[in-house]
DNA sequence: TCGAGATGGGCAAGGAGCTTGACTATATAG
DNA sequence: CTATATAGTCAAGCTCCTTGCCCATCTCGA
């Protein structure tokens, strides 16, 4: 809510702005920008023929891509619930994106990974995404870019992706 | 779903990256902070009184706090259709954050103003906001933070802030 | 080794929030 | 002044998430 036009002028959100002021004008830049790539990576993604996924999806499998991950490590990923997790993979199951496997150690869990349909998604999805920021570097320059990159690598502890609202 | 680790080097995400890893690294990390973003503002909207409110009601927010907006127009700012819009304004109109006037000027329309309340919780998200991102200063610095809304402020040009997925 | 509690996962029911379709009231163009 | 477009709402349905419950398996202390 911050992200309000609490009726500031342009000057004060300029380069010279007080700090309170960057800090006011910055959420709704971020979340503008976020939304705007997740719709990009979502379109390319459909272009490129993947028609029956989420952006949701596309989340869950950066957690499965390098080892496959269980059910509760997904839901721990995602911010959800474990069952909404586990309906979540059912739904990949189906449409054959990922697979359940004996988790090997323990009995009770189960691995999921990626099948080869849910791997060639996700490098459609880099494509999509690659291609989403390309315009990024001719904005901003490819130095300026990776100073970008930077900053928010080292704002981001987290490194969890959930749903946002 | 670029947003994936697939097997990058910690070499190839370093400051020599080329710029299609950039591209690569970037998305995950952008969504994260903005969930993370949110996620604290809300929390922080919450400590300060306002229980009953949701992110979204935020971003409605945004749009109403200056002049106010019809329906129509906060349907289009918050990508939903009118009737989500619609249910939502009756929501913050039951909770005492709205009020529904007649539009100056067309009957049909009516312009949704925010109330003393809805005045309230914005002014408790702004400072909620401030202090969420005032850590990313003593990160960063005040420069590089005021880079940082710089460079959102050039690829953000949309505005819109919709729901992420 | 065995019984108790903890943990991984799934089933079922319910709810929140969005959609589409239909409708009324008002505005606007020919 | 009729015809069409637009603002807003009502109703029904769908999707995805939740809570509550359950079973199978693991872990640990006696």
């Amino acid at each position: 809510m911050a992200w309000q036009n609490s009726g500031m002028t342009e000057a004060e959100t300029g380069p010279e702005a007080a700090p309170e002021t960057v800090a006011l004008s910055l959420p709704p830049l971020l979340l503008s920008l976020a939304a705007d790539l997740v719709r990009a990576i979502d379109d390319g993604v459909r272009e490129r023929g993947f028609d029956d996924v989420r952006p949701a999806h596309g989340f869950a499998f950066a957690r499965l891509a390098p080892d496959g991950a269980s059910v509760g490590e997904l839901a721990e990923h995602l911010g959800v619930t474990k069952q909404a997790a586990s309906q979540l993979v059912e739904e990949l199951v189906r449409k054959g994106y990922v697979e359940r496997r004996p988790h090997p150690g323990d009995a009770r869990a189960r691995l999921v990974v990626l099948t080869e349909r849910g791997w060639a998604c996700t490098r459609a999805a880099d494509r999509a995404a690659a291609e989403a920021v390309r315009p990024w570097a001719a904005v901003l320059g490819e130095e300026r870019l990776r100073g970008l990159r930077d900053d928010l690598a080292r704002l981001a502890p987290s490194g969890r992706l959930r749903p946002i609202w």
